[in-house]
DNA sequence: TGGTTGACTAAGT
DNA sequence: CACTTAGCCAACC
């Protein structure tokens, strides 16, 4: 049943979906991007939901670059390799050159 | 109904 | 520089 949060996850799954290949964000990115600056956790919430979504929720990290949400991937490092294999270069679970590849809807969106 | 949790972030100690 | 506290808010028990 559609209810007002569910506007919310569709918006974090739409912008979601606009990361370019090779490119990652943060939740606290996206929740600015939709007004809720400091519901970034929602985002990371919506991300689990969005299981059933085309949603490429392994270029979404944390502001560190840190693959926080790789557990809830199937594998151990699956999260990893989907973003190794896009051309992001990662070592012990965090992202290198992140400010290269570093993707921000409020600014790359507008 | 109400307290705990969490894929976050910033600020404080 | 590592750990803690605080704020946020929906989902879960």
């Amino acid at each position: 049943m559609p209810t007002a949060t569910d506007n919310f996850f569709e918006r974090v799954y739409q912008v979601a979906r606009l990361i370019p290949e090779g490119k990652v964000t943060s939740y606290g990115a996206i929740a600015r991007y939709l007004g809720a600056a400091k519901s970034a956790r929602m985002v990371g919430w919506a991300m689990n939901g969005s299981k059933a979504k085309d949603v490429p929720a392994h270029r979404v990290v944390n502001k560190k670059g840190l693959l926080t949400g790789k557990h809830h991937f199937e594998g151990t490092n699956l999260m990893q390799q989907l973003l190794e294999n896009e051309g992001v270069e990662i070592i012990d679970n965090q992202i290198q050159n992140l400010t290269n590849c570093f993707w921000d809807p409020t600014t790359e969106l507008r």
